[in-house]
DNA sequence: AAACCTGCCAACCGCGATGGT
DNA sequence: TACCATCGCGGTTGGCAGGTT
């Protein structure tokens, strides 16, 4: 709990790569907390987990996204929203602070997705890059529980639609034949199929429609 | 050449969940 | 049950690099 604000900020130096890989080499990963109090190296814990997961572990990859990635990642967070790490479980090799980085750098611009100004008179408001972009959610977070992979139930929870913009919009009110449409779109084409691990734990199309829980429920266990 | 702008991404922050005592 | 340490997540920021004026 109690971190101090005497750990140092900022950029990772070579050396301090070094001594954070040579300690995970030895103690492996877990309790980041106990480095900065066995080692020189003057990070919190957070940080040294954060530069592990990110950058330091031999799971990431540094290359740029495919093309394969890309679509497969356009595809879960249109199933999951702005649900990284889940996505990013999903796509081998990235993190979710990759994942998050590359969507808002260049996948929101690739779908063209811009931030719809609720009226005119705003443009005179100052400009920021950020201002730009939307909330583009399409199961807005508000409607979901905080922390989606630890709830237990999952009341609240919308389907995703697609706008006349080719954008993804959260509806409840999607009908049957609808969710079997869009459910099958998704877990079945080219992309996802080409995934073996993804393939091989999809549900069935029954299984997403069986039961009176959410037909979504399901993937908040198998992503 | 210098100032300014923009894009990008690594890292930080705040918060909630979990597990141990 | 309460408290504390730790972990993990998503949003945001800081700063560098390259481009433009």
């Amino acid at each position: 709990m109690m971190e101090g604000n005497h750990y140092k900020k900022g950029l990772w130096t070579v050396e301090e790569d070094k001594m954070l890989t040579d300690y995970v080499g030895i103690h492996g990963e877990g309790r980041w907390s106990r480095i900065a109090k066995t080692t020189s190296l003057k990070r919190n814990g957070k940080s040294c987990r954060l530069r592990w997961m990110n950058y330091l572990s031999p799971n990431v990859k540094r290359e740029s996204f495919s093309e394969e990635e890309e679509d497969l990642i356009i595809r879960l967070h249109t199933l999951l929203g702005n649900r990284w790490s889940l996505i990013a479980g999903r796509v081998p090799g990235r993190t979710d602070n990759q994942v998050k980085n590359h969507w808002n750098t260049h996948l929101k611009k690739k779908l063209g997705i811009v931030k719809a100004k609720s009226n005119e008179s705003n443009s005179s408001l100052k400009h920021t890059h950020k201002d730009d972009e939307i909330g583009e959610d399409p199961v807005p977070l508000r409607d979901l529980p905080s922390k989606r992979p630890r709830c237990s139930n999952d009341s609240g929870i919308v389907e995703t639609d697609q706008g006349e913009d080719g954008s993804f919009q959260a509806t409840n009110t999607m009908d049957s034949n609808s969710k079997v449409h869009l459910m099958s779109e998704y877990l079945f084409s080219p992309v996802l199929v080409s995934n073996d691990d993804l393939f091989t734990s999809a549900p069935t199309l029954m299984e997403l429609m069986d039961g009176d829980g959410n037909p979504l429920d399901m993937f908040w266990h198998q992503f």
